[in-house]
RNA sequence: GCGCUCGUAGCUCAAUUGGAUAGAGCGUCGGACUACGAAUCCGAAGGUUGCAGGUUCGACUCCUGCCGGGCGCACCA
């Protein structure tokens, strides 16, 4: 059974088509805007009515000719210039209902269906740079990152999380040499409990200490070369850095794992492969045929930094390229206006020119995918990474955590800020233009989103930092958001253990985190106020959490009164506002997962609380007149409780509580 | 300078992407506990959607121009 909505959408583009042309049928259905016009609209009437030459009240008349609603709705009446409202039928209302409080199967999806094209998504988040403590930068690329999986996945489409942790910068070097550094004197590698603090030592020592910056640009190469000791550290770094980072994705509840992560250092042996390939089917002056320019300049000493380090790895992730290619990239040949895709040399560096970039000196801008010194960037690194995600055959050795199917992905989603809009754009572009954009079986487009997000402010409207000016560290402020739930908890309710004080603590203060976080767009800047996030008023986590423990209590002093035979009689209206709203939910979660927009979901179910306080207000349900009543109610009660527990827990990642 | 983005009630945010009378919470004012959890609920006041044009049956939403804020613009990620 698909959404109410869609479903009507299918009926009216249907009636659409029998009525006036099957190119006519795209139906504009929606939730009503007020519940006085109904539960749904249909809009096409005024859209079409022009086409048609026909009023559209007329044309709403006859849409409603060749509708066949069965008994989903009442029958439909036409408002205003042409609208069609859709009112649900009560009788239809309760048998859903009744149906998905009938088995915990379906109470467990709370009626989402399936996905009616499964998809296999890649998510790429979180992304946190190794060697560095998480900071709040990453909180909403982990929470929002994480809601998109959620959400996608309980479509079931085939999701793949993707962890593209920064581990192999320059700035190992630094940390390498460090490293050994300390150990030489005082024996042992020093435990990494502060990160930051670590790192700072390190760039300090860099800065200071010219000697030190030497060696340590020459303990990359050695990484690189895969030199044993510089090897040995790097492990070592990595993993107090991984364990690190599993204690924040375990905290938050974020369903990352050690098999998500493929990060810098995995892509870095497919790099020169991935720059000869797109040198040579972008050269400029080519068409990417075998066509090399004779006589040309040969960039000779790029020549061989891009087949460099020897790798036979390279070979494998598709270098189709000979170096031979490269002779023709000088830049002399560089138009002043780019009208496609072109690869050159550039200053020393390779460069690919992608059409409708300048610089502010209206300059063509690149994308840089190899510097002047021979090292790769993040750009060569997520375009690696995105043929290793589209096109690239998975059932080979060189990967090493092999999956038992290829990727081939549908979909490309990155979560990331919107500070990286251009750098996502071109890198689609430069994707499009090597055509890794198209299904290698499918020959489908594969939809490459970046689902970006604003930045976290402080109270003051400025980015969200300490009072010295440090950009806040994620564990103190989830200890923080742990402590300011405890406090109250405490106060609220003494009289639980300290343990299960602890343990809604936990839950009340990432879950109110998280919520505030996943409640806006994700595309605006949020100002981060506890005050206002650990609220049990409005639109928080706690008030969610706290409308679900309400559900809960009722069921604890229910006993075993429930009966899934039970029938549901609709007669308040609290009752019949609270059940048309349940049956929503799927409406909910497919807008959710259509604009990659959790938000949509936190509005939805906050929306449901509400109703749910007026009927709770309203409507006893244990002290109800007759036992049919009580039963009736507890349908609603338990078909809640599913809408929420699925919404909160599953989809956005936020715990739920039996009490708090 | 160019590009992207945002501007909605005193404050923080919504508005299903062009739909009907722009909705919530906070704050303010006024109410409801002998009550399935008052960590809650109900009511009131609060708006020329930054400004000015345009597109059409219809604009917070789209196009143009201003004003104001944020961000980005060649070898960092």
């Amino acid at each position: 059974m698909i959404s109410i909505e869609a479903e009507l959408r299918r009926r009216c583009a249907l009636a659409i088509g029998k009525a006036f042309g099957a190119e006519h049928a795209p139906s504009a259905v929606v939730k009503a805007g007020d519940p006085k016009f109904g539960d749904y609209q249909c809009n096409s009437a005024m859209a079409l009515a022009r086409a048609l030459g026909q009023p559209p009240r007329t044309v709403a008349a006859r849409i409603i000719e060749h509708l066949n609603l069965d008994s989903l709705c009442e029958p439909p009446t036409i408002t205003g210039p042409g609208f069609i409202n859709f009112k649900l039928h009560v009788v239809f209302i309760g048998q859903r209902l009744e149906a998905i409080a009938s088995q915990s199967a379906s109470l467990a999806r709370a009626g989402v269906p399936p996905a009616s094209h499964r998809q296999t998504v890649v998510v790429d988040y979180a992304g946190p740079n190794i060697a560095k403590e998480m900071h709040v930068g990453h909180l909403r690329s982990c929470v929002i990152g994480d809601a998109i999986s959620r959400i996608l996945e309980f479509q079931t489409h085939a999701v793949i999380r993707q962890n593209h942790v920064g581990d192999f910068g320059t700035q190992f070097g630094m940390l390498i040499r460090y490293a050994q550094e300390v150990q030489l004197q005082t024996g042992a590698f020093p435990p990494i409990e502060d990160l930051d603090t670590y790192y700072r030592q390190a760039a300090q020592r860099d800065r200071e200490d010219a000697q030190f910056a030497l060696e340590a640009r020459h303990a990359v190469v050695a990484l690189q070369a895969g030199e044993p000791q510089a090897v040995a550290l790097w492990r070592n770094i990595h993993h107090e850095s991984r364990r690190h980072a599993e204690q924040i994705f375990q905290l938050l509840g974020v369903k990352l794992t050690p098999q998500d992560e493929r990060g810098e250092s995995f892509y870095a042996p497919r790099l020169p492969g991935i720059v000869l390939q797109i040198a040579e089917a972008l050269a400029v002056g080519g068409d990417g045929s075998d066509t090399a320019l004779g006589g040309a300049d040969t960039p000779s000493r790029l020549k061989e930094l891009a087949v460099s380090p020897p790798d036979d790895r390279a070979e494998a992730a598709g270098a189709l390229a000979s170096p031979q290619a490269l002779d023709r990239l000088t830049d002399a040949q560089l138009p002043p206006v780019i009208h496609k895709p072109l690869t050159c040399i550039s200053d020393g560096a390779m460069c690919l020119f992608l059409p409708g970039y300048v610089d502010k000196d209206k300059q063509p801008l690149p994308l840089i995918i190899q510097k002047a010194d021979g090292a790769y960037l993040y750009a060569t690194t997520d375009l690696a990474a995105l043929y290793f995600r589209i096109v690239e055959d998975k059932l080979t050795p060189n990967d090493q955590k092999p999956l038992n199917e290829n990727w081939h992905a549908d979909r490309v989603i990155y979560t990331t800020d919107s500070r990286q809009a251009q750098h996502f754009a071109m890198v689609f572009d430069a994707a499009c233009a090597m055509r890794w954009h198209v299904h290698p079986q499918t020959g489908q487009r594969v939809d490459l989103v970046h689902a970006s997000f604003g930045s976290i402010l402080g109270a003051d409207g400025k980015p969200f930092k300490t009072r010295s000016g440090e950009s806040v560290k994620l564990r103190a402020l989830l200890a923080e958001a742990m402590d300011r739930a405890a406090a109250v908890v405490a106060e609220k309710n003494p009289s639980l253990s300290a343990d299960k004080q602890r343990q809604i603590a936990t839950a009340v203060g990432i879950g109110a985190v998280k919520y505030a976080d996943l409640k806006q767009d994700r595309t605006g800047d949020y100002e981060f106020v506890w005050e206002r996030i650990l609220s049990f008023d409005g639109n928080t986590g706690p008030y969610l959490q706290y409308a679900y423990t309400r559900i809960c209590s009722i069921f604890r002093k229910a006993g075993d009164v429930e009966n899934s035979q039970a029938r549901l009689e609709l007669v308040e209206s609290a009752e019949l506002n609270l059940a048309r709203h349940l049956l929503k939910f799927p409406d909910a979660v497919e807008i959710a997962a259509r604009d990659l927009k959790p938000h949509y979901i936190c509005t939805y179910l906050y929306e449901l609380c509400g109703l749910f306080s007026a009927f709770y207000e309203n409507c006893p349900v244990l002290k109800a007149a007759n036992p049919a009543t009580v039963k009736s109610r507890l349908i609603l009660c338990r078909v809640t409780q599913a809408v929420l527990k699925v919404g909160l827990n599953e989809l956005l990642g936020i715990p739920v509580l039996e009490e708090m």
